[in-house]
DNA sequence: ACCCAGGTGGCCC
DNA sequence: GGGCCACATGGG
């Protein structure tokens, strides 16, 4: 198993190059970030980290001064405008609570810190796994909606990866991949750009990386998307 | 005019 | 513990 996904990695990584992620000018855009992105597409993120950028408040201190109602006008581009201002303040709760100490979140023990990211309201368990990894490089394996459906399509054994918790995926996964840092960040972020690309034309099975061979795809020969 | 997007929390049973 | 729903914009 653990050759599979080793495997699997090679073959992401050979076809769209390191992703390098997240793509973002500091540790703070990065989380940021991650709470604007749920359920939302980057390039709508970027219109609402632009205009947080452009009123200089992408700033932890910044930020946490900003009114919520500003806030949520200046995000409106990521969707949820609402929802996100009232997390983001959250989170700023949270790092003001930390005395806006990065560096003491980043050698925070790992489940420690995780549980504290879960008791912030609007914090999930895939909003905290990207910010531990992307922002504070902690070792933990980032699950999705593209996680999901790209693996259990690839083997009929995956099936069951659609209908379990999301810890008892990520379980799966920090078990049976290689024991790195660099390869947690590059995996997750290379099945997000595959399953982006292979979406966008909606293309059979057969047309997809890793379809030619997949189980699911000789059982049918559904769409993959 | 649909459908979906790098989720989450609240409510109900 | 699981099934539904609201939250909202923008692109295909």
């Amino acid at each position: 198993m653990k050759q599979f996904f080793s495997e699997i990695y090679e073959s992401l990584l050979k076809k769209y190059g390191k992703q390098n992620w997240w793509p973002a000018d500091s540790i703070f855009e990065v989380m940021v970030g991650a709470i604007l992105v749920q359920n939302t597409q980057w390039f709508n993120v970027k219109k609402a980290i632009r205009n947080l950028k452009d009123e200089k408040i992408l700033e932890p201190r910044k930020m946490a001064l900003c009114s919520e109602e500003r806030l949520a006008t200046l995000i409106v581009h990521a969707g949820y405008y609402n929802v996100k201002s009232k997390r983001l303040k959250n989170f700023l709760d949270f790092l003001m609570i930390n005395r806006f100490d990065f560096y003491a979140l980043k050698i925070k023990q790992r489940e420690e810190l995780r549980e504290q990211l879960l008791n912030i309201n609007g914090i999930g368990p895939e909003t905290a796994d990207s910010i531990m990894l992307y922002a504070l490089d902690h070792k933990t394996f980032v699950v999705d909606a593209y996680t999901r459906r790209m693996f259990s399509r690839l083997k009929k054994d995956f099936s069951w990866m659609t209908r379990v918790t999301y810890d008892e995926l990520k379980s799966f996964f920090e078990e049976n991949i290689p024991d790195d840092l660099y390869f947690y960040n590059e995996f997750h972020a290379l099945i997000v750009v595959h399953s982006k690309d292979i979406c966008k034309s909606k293309p059979l099975c057969g047309e997809c990386l890793f379809m030619k061979k997949c189980d699911y795809c000789k059982m049918s020969k559904k769409s993959c998307s």
